[in-house]
DNA sequence: TATTAGCACTCGAAGGGCGAGAGTGCCAAC
DNA sequence: GTTGGCACTCTCGCCCTTCGAGTGCTAATA
């Protein structure tokens, strides 16, 4: 079914407006912002129309018409002007992400904050690694009762733990524990470190204290770890800004789904549209019950080292969808240059050498 | 002035009602909830004297009484019976704190996260450290065009980068780096760490291609991180719980203020009492405006490592001190005695061994 | 046939009045 | 000092009315 040019016009109206205000619009007040040549009878009768299409309802028999989820989505995928950001606003995406990114700690929860802090929606941020593997062991032998375990693992990161023993070991222990390391425990997955290969360690290399234990454990850790997924929650405040999360219910409701069960884990990765590597899920469209009278924006990005993260905003379904949608498209893009490829430096640091990986903290 | 028992009583009966139900508590329900024997004109006297005394208010002529800030700080200090956890509730602390601490990641957030989901309301972790030194670096060759930085800190813990060179480096030249910044580099703090210190060093190893300046940049990363402080809120949702915090407005405001400032950074340290570690700042004991009609309670822990940090609690003036309280303080002494001293092995390892320092993770 | 002007109509939001009920304050008696 | 009793106060919830924005419909018009 096409619609007319008018109504096409008329329905982006009303959308932009609701969008606005939170109330719903007249055929007054189309006349006043999209300058058609006409009466507001005619667009009354081209309203109308446009809820007997299903674009558009009525809240209550004399009021003006709000947009249903079908009318934001045609608005979303035809009717709605592309935003270009302006440059302030790229500038101050850049900024973030060079602030944020100096900053260690959880990228993620960086991410998510900074999401939250440029579209004024609460934000969420998310991200999965594949399985990986330990590729080197080093063992740095600090004193007696000191020693330092150091992991590289296949995705280019690495981890470490310090171990201090209640009694001492020799230097040639470590090394022999190091060896032995390299020689059996390097490129296996997690499941892979059993308790088998444990005791038939300790026997090769003659370890009675468990410090073969030790160093397996931490290695079964960091590699759980690795593959566990991170999510994290931003911004929860904005949401109580919309005037439909007014009822204190509603709003509880709403952030309590969303601290337990962060909704982007559901969210289908290919579906992302690959042109602006953003996705847009209205209402009743997500699956979930608690938000089938939100909408979820989704943008993908590549964290590098086979991880893919996913930043999201939450809003009410009268959501600034074109601005949202600019700005995140434009944070997942400019992470994945910085995180993903590597081709380009990281911010903030010499340049004259590619420095991978991040600084890794407790 | 001191109050008579009887008073004490009824002011207790009146806190710990209004706690219950959040509505004005009147001279009947009194009655009922705690056996005077005296009739309810005998406690509407009292309660007129109460309110003299400016322990307890009523909003409007007509109403019941409900405490004032004066009121609950005598409730906290003198009448509220210090809770015993029951061993369910012990229990499932010290279950929450073992699967939050083997989990990886910063141990602040998972703080945060287990006391608003143990206290049901939203509450704040925050820690700070000293300044800290390096002492020790150990520079892994990993091949001609990759090396790790392990660097051990004073507070014992140990951070690692992966750097990749666009061009070849020989181990021994990774040898001489590694030497040099042992000797030069270590046991300074990050402001003792020049360009001047770097050009010479440069120098001495002979080092043309600034790996001097990578590992020395490396070193002030993570020696101002490590100065940094941390802050989190997790639980927001559990504010919406509280019939106070009804208004929309009015729980905006109070969640934007805390996810902007973490009001735990203003409070002082030495005055949280030293028997049960907590501390309770009522209403408008706060300072900042936005917290003049909630309250604050608040633990500290050792993290160890000359770190201290602080966990709180935020929640309307009407909250359960009591429970609050002896959760909180037990998490903190748990905590404590899990991160800070090292006499107690961390759970879920080896306990033939103590292992200490965290694992680290981008 | 599409558009317009006009008019009656509908419905929600806002405001005022009313009754019920909870709880007090006070007084006189014990 | 305590008690029973009674009048008083104030809020809350309810219903009613009014007001106004905006519609739907019809008949006239280009």
């Amino acid at each position: 079914m096409e619609l007319s040019e008018r109504k096409k016009k008329i329905l982006a109206a009303v959308v932009d407006e609701y969008i606005k205000t939170a109330e719903p619009v007249g055929s007054k007040t189309i006349l006043q912002t999209c300058d058609l040549n006409c009466s507001s009878a005619t667009v009354r009768n081209e309203l109308a129309e446009l809820v007997g299409m299903g674009f558009l309802e009525q809240p209550h028999t004399s009021a003006g018409r709000i947009p249903t989820a079908l009318g934001y989505r045609i608005y979303v995928n035809e009717l709605m002007e592309r935003q270009k950001l302006s440059i302030e606003e790229t500038e101050e995406i850049n900024r973030g992400l060079n602030e944020k990114l100096r900053q260690l700690g959880t990228v993620v929860s960086n991410v998510g904050t900074l999401a939250a802090n440029l579209t004024n929606y609460t934000a969420m941020a998310f991200s999965a690694t594949m399985a990986c593997t330990v590729t080197r062991y080093d063992l740095i032998y600090v004193d007696a009762n000191t020693f330092i375990i150091v992991a590289m693992l296949s995705n280019n990161s690495v981890k470490n733990k310090l171990v201090n023993l209640p009694i001492s070991v020799g230097q040639d222990m470590i090394v022999r524990l190091s060896s032995a390391f390299n020689a059996n425990f390097t490129n296996i997955t997690e499941e892979k470190i059993t308790p088998l290969l444990i005791r038939a360690t300790e026997r090769a290399i003659d370890d009675t204290m468990g410090l073969t234990g030790v160093v397996a454990s931490f290695a079964i850790e960091v590699l759980t770890s690795e593959k566990a997924t991170q999510s994290y929650l931003a911004g929860a405040n904005h949401l109580l800004n919309q005037p439909e999360y007014r009822d204190p219910g509603k709003a509880h409701a709403l952030m309590s789904y969303l601290s337990d069960n962060p909704p982007l884990q559901s969210i289908d990765v290919s579906e992302i549209s690959p042109d602006d590597g953003v996705r847009v899920l209205i209402g009743p469209e997500n699956v979930a019950e608690e938000l089938k009278d939100s909408s979820v924006i989704v943008a993908s990005y590549d964290a590098g080292d086979n991880t893919k993260g996913l930043i999201g905003v939450v809003g009410p379904t009268r959501m600034d969808y074109s601005k949202v949608a600019a700005k995140l498209s434009l944070i997942a893009s400019a992470l994945s240059a910085r995180l993903g490829g590597g081709s380009e430096p990281p911010p903030g640091l010499h340049n004259k050498l590619i420095v991978k990986g991040d600084i890794h903290e407790p």
